[in-house]
DNA sequence: CTAGACCTTGACGCCTACGTCAAGGCAAAG
DNA sequence: CTTTGCCTTGACGTAGGCGTCAAGGTCTAG
């Protein structure tokens, strides 16, 4: 298959899939006529992709599972390399989360004590009524 | 006091001084020769613009609290639209924390799920020793 | 022959918060 | 006068993942 019909296979712009080629993944073989041409694996290797953006990797972040594809593991996190950026992820991922965690309970305190510092507005929910 | 003294006083560059008044925020009196000059009040207004920043505010979202400075009130969170922007971003943080967490939980169920199907390298941690 | 759909490469735009260099002005010390 | 240090504006670079032209080649239907 060509270009636009891996595309829309895939759900992402052409635009998308010569940036990945232009990365180094996703390589494509070509016609006579400078097309590329592309095969059902390569459809498996975008969605991989695609997975994992969805994830929030970074496009570096998911090459061992394409090069594990490639290599022709059934699945691109068949391989040791994988399963690291995983690890590697899962332990980003747990520290992100807690400094977003310590940064929210800061915000609501700041929030907490600059509303009961201001007069004006909506009355607290716990006033007395009438 | 000059650009020099402020950036070293606030912690940040000169540069980056530079950067607020042309995006508005710390405007600059200046001097005959050109120079900008500045008040121990605009000291404050840097200060505040890093401590939101460092809770992961945009430059635009200083913007109320700066503009809340400048009037003349005591805090930068003294006006309802500095309250307005704490609000949020509190709603942002609790989705975004929301969401990342459900990514952290679908990274490793794949990573317990890869690992199994994995034969090689270390044993599980349950395996019998001997 | 021509229109139209598809393909090619190349290159600038976007967005944030500055870093970093360039070329040059101003002021005080020696 | 010269050095030294601080200041000025201007403008390009960075990172990520593409979007969006631009100019032009290819193939097919009518």
């Amino acid at each position: 298959m060509r270009i636009g019909e891996l595309a829309e296979r895939a759900g992402v712009s052409t635009r998308t899939l010569r940036y990945y080629e232009s990365r180094g993944l996703l390589p494509a073989r070509r016609a006579v006529n400078g097309y590329r041409v592309y095969g059902d694996g390569d459809l498996r290797l975008v969605r991989q992709i695609r997975t994992l953006q969805d994830f929030g990797f970074g496009l570096e972040e998911t090459r061992p599972f394409v090069e594990c594809l490639q290599a022709g593991h059934p699945a691109g996190d068949s391989c040791p390399a994988s399963l690291d950026v995983y690890r590697r992820k899962l332990a980003e991922l747990d520290v992100l989360i807690g400094e977003l965690g310590a940064v929210r309970d800061q915000v609501g305190a700041q929030l907490l004590r600059a509303e009961a510092e201001l007069p004006g507005g909506p009355e607290p929910r716990c006033e007395l009524r009438g």
